[in-house]
DNA sequence: TTTTGTGCAAATTGTTTGCAACACG
DNA sequence: CGTGTTGCAAACAATTTGCACAAAA
């Protein structure tokens, strides 16, 4: 067991977790780090760099350069939910993968074990080990898909 | 049954075909339609707008518009396979669904009904009916799942 | 004091838009 | 002829990079 990126623990619930995380990799501990951390921590779901940057008064310049080197220690991840930049969340608790709606934008984020089975009949009618890591699972969700098969008499 | 984008019968094996398709939503032939429609039909793949406009000698917006438009009437679709561009593919003969290998680039093209069972599963395990249309399956293909497997000696 | 991280400006990549000239039907 | 389509230039969005300076450890 080597100290190289990708080994840390990653689970936390607290910002001082992030905080230890981050120290257990070699990583300081910057003004702009912190407040990237609490940023992501507020943040409802995933969020773009430009809104951490936006909420954290900061420049996005450092904000990429910290989710990338975030991301590279095993503390961040980023997803893509559709068009538009990548959207990213701490990995604290284990990671999720993520089903979006691409009608109301409703995103569920799931344990990956919950998609095991999908990933086991993948790989038996495909061969591919699949992740949906960094692609949401895109497509209706059930509230979307019940307001459109009844009726369907208005198209946009 | 009105003549609106994406009405279009869909399936065409050769050229002649896709030029029909494309009269039959009223668009017009230009040489640089004609261009684009000859190098997607060239492609052996999904192919980026900057590979089309560079292989057919056009400017990359006119490619990008031609694109779109194509798209709207639903002769092209588009998908993403991980960072980079946009990836466009005639859609002769009925869509596809992909596989995308983050290993070694493979790609595997599968019908859409070979999902079925994917989405059914998905359907009834988070409520979404999912299309694998606009990203691709991303994962590990078999044979650098083998390769990775049985002996895990040396690390990239 | 050495190394890592910062803001700012500029470069890159992928894509879209405005516009005057052009060509398909 | 008239509308749809072109190339070119410029705008744009997302992200990356170079650099001199600031601040963790």
């Amino acid at each position: 067991m080597t100290s190289a990126p990708q080994t840390t623990p990653l689970s936390f619930e607290t910002l001082g977790d992030a905080v230890a995380a981050l120290r257990s990799c070699g990583l300081r501990l910057s003004s702009t780090r912190r407040l990237i951390l609490e940023a992501l921590f507020a943040a409802a779901g995933p969020a773009s760099a430009d809104d951490l940057a936006g909420t954290a008064r900061l420049d996005p310049a450092s904000v990429y350069r910290n989710l990338e080197t975030l991301e590279r220690h095993g503390l961040v991840k980023h997803v893509h939910f559709g068009h538009g930049p990548g959207l990213y969340a701490l990995v604290g608790g284990g990671e999720r993968e993520y089903l979006y709606c691409e009608r109301c934008g409703a995103v569920a984020a799931l344990r990956p074990e919950r998609l095991d089975p999908i990933r086991e009949q993948l790989r038996e009618l495909a061969g591919y080990r699949a992740r949906f890591t960094h692609f949401a699972i895109v497509g209706v969700c059930r509230r979307c898909a019940e307001e459109d098969l009844p009726s369907l008499q208005s198209e946009p």
